[in-house]
DNA sequence: GCTAAATATTGACACTGTCAATTTACATAT
DNA sequence: ATATGTAAATTGACAGTGTCAATATTTAGC
């Protein structure tokens, strides 16, 4: 590569970064194609030939992070540490964790409105999703309890909480104490012990 | 008012109706200040002298969806036929109706990067949390529970769970039966019967 | 009726996404 | 190696946006 490469020779790569740079720092709205070309050295319209609008780049940046979470979750899954009764903690824990890290790359998650729904993104979430279901199905559950009703019961928790603490609903009433005693006692409400 | 009115008249009511006619059909994008304008028949300054901005339009639009939801929990908590039991299950139901038939309004309640924190919204939305406080401690809860606990997961679980619903994520999980029997039964699941 | 305030218009600026036309670099086949 | 086709980046344009300043018009208070 000369010094002033006319390609950049990884400007996807590069894209992705800057965009996800940009949404950490400023939101969604801060990842815009000029910008994002602006800080990868590029001009306004290079970046067409890697993301087909804003809404792939979005899309696409939505995608890893969804893969970025499974991943996450695997590993915890794996340590020998993790008792019975916490495997289903486990995807409770990692969600958080990471609404809590990535604020914004949590948020983008959920905003279908900017997101392009190809199969990928969900085919991504649905694989959180029914690992999910596995764990629960493997559970004891009370019996008047069912898998599916407590999945979305779960599920609708933990996304619930994690959006007002991100957005600091309720600041004062939701617990920001180390170790979220309160969204520990939430989950018992529904698991089993 | 002539026929050719220079002063609208009642311009400000008429943005906030243009403004929730492309907010209901067309989502929060749609709701620019020049669309607004041109639906409401004024030029695309107009609307300054009546919202100092967007984001201030926005706020507006969502204090009083809030204001809204808080009188339509009023009139059925009034209701003569609630029980004891339902009365706590009144919140759950009026978000849950109010984001089913306006999901564009719900989703906006809740779009904190475009809305105004100044004490208005919060003050709106923190008048329905508060009535639901009360009636959780006077519900008889397990003595394990804690009114803030359940509050906390009852309030995240049926934002999530409305969330899931209008942006059709898990379609064919979640429950859209008429009744939705299983948002009853995930409700079952932390409120006394 | 006069003046001040409120309200609406006009015009401008810097952004944005997206497209078409063009230029440059690379890769592959002969 | 050299020609050629393809991929990648540039340039320029267009319509749309929020917001501001300057101007024009109407209304309201005295």
């Amino acid at each position: 590569m000369t010094r002033t490469a006319y390609h950049h020779g990884a400007l996807r790569s590069a894209i992705l970064k800057q965009a996800t740079k940009l949404l950490d720092d400023e939101g969604v709205d801060a990842v815009t194609i000029r910008a994002v070309a602006r800080n990868a050295g590029v001009t306004h319209a290079a970046p067409v030939n890697h993301f087909e609008n804003r809404s792939a780049l979005l899309t696409s940046m939505a995608t890893g992070f969804f893969l970025q979470l499974g991943r996450a979750i695997d590993a915890r899954l794996k340590a020998s540490s993790v008792t019975r009764q916490q495997r289903i903690r486990v995807f409770a824990d990692a969600l958080l964790e990471f609404g809590l890290r990535y604020p914004n790359r949590y948020r983008l998650l959920w905003r279908r409105d900017v997101l392009i729904d190809g199969g990928e993104l969900n085919a991504a979430m649905d694989a959180i999703y029914d690992k999910m279901i596995v764990e629960l199905s493997q559970a004891r559950l009370a019996p008047s309890k069912s898998a599916h009703t407590v999945a979305v019961a779960m599920w609708s928790m933990v996304h619930g909480y994690i959006t007002l603490r991100i957005d600091g609903t309720f600041e004062e009433r939701v617990d920001e104490t180390s170790g979220e005693p309160r969204f520990r006692a939430m989950l018992d409400l529904i698991l089993p012990a």
